[in-house]
DNA sequence: CATCATATTAGAATTAGTCTAAATCTATTT
DNA sequence: AAATAGATTTAGACTAATTCTAATATGATG
């Protein structure tokens, strides 16, 4: 049977499958810690090593995005087509967005450093709507 | 005496005076312990919390620019106007650069994200000219 | 020069994440 | 079904970055 993860040799544990689930069940963006406690409900014994390895894991398959912004844990979302982050200042608040302009930008990014261009990403950083109205 | 560092009633003591000039005499980031190993060479019994705390202090001051990616520690940077990074998958070089347009972008982000816009980076991944070679 | 706030120090504590070695699973072969 | 080999999981030790704590030092002010 052929697999949806991209790295047909290797498989979709039910540790991998579990911290999969715990991911896309969420419009949020967990991190490791949430995702073991989430985790253990489904599966009592799964180890804080495993599921790193099955982050680690479902990152290369493509099944989820990581993002790090250095303020604390890394964090996880489903959503893994190209998109940028906006952060509240105030609350740590972090939500997606897409804006195709900045996707448009690597080429003149690229130029500019001399990198070999890969990915590109942008970050705003402000007040969420809740932290506005506060 | 006016200080320059805008918290006019904090000083920019002997300590915090030898973290901003090991930050300003790099043209690199470095990290705080690349930075504390270097502030001894000056003031031999200065402490990691101390390049901590002057860290802090140098950053709300405006003096310097924390770089956080999560991958490891923090980086410092004595360019404090607002730019650009792009970071090398391969070896983890770090370079500056400013893209006016990323700028340019802030309101539509804060249009997507609903958020009230503070700052705006932009971040490219790719292959530094090093390693494109290698 | 006594006082009081602020800064510094050394080391302990915390947090996120990785490593290790033993135990367990899963297929596959017999 | 038993044996095997390889990958995976587990628990806990370990590491690195950073923060906290409590005692001490510094330095401006009355």
């Amino acid at each position: 049977m052929v697999q949806e993860t991209g790295k047909t040799e290797e498989k979709l544990t039910r540790q991998r499958d579990a911290v999969l689930r715990v991911i896309r069940s969420r419009e949020d963006h967990p991190t490791a810690n949430e995702i073991f406690q989430a985790a253990r409900d489904h599966l009592p014994t799964i180890s804080h090593a495993t599921v790193y390895n099955s982050l680690r894991f479902l990152k290369e398959a493509g099944l989820v995005h990581e993002i790090k912004f250095g303020d604390g844990a890394s964090r996880y979302d489903r959503e893994t087509d190209r998109h940028d982050h906006a952060i509240c200042n105030d609350c740590g608040k972090l939500v997606d967005f897409d804006l195709p302009q900045a996707a448009d930008l690597m080429q003149a990014a690229a130029r500019k450093s001399k990198f070999q261009p890969a990915s590109v990403h942008l970050t705003l950083r402000g007040k969420c709507p809740d932290c506005r109205k506060a």
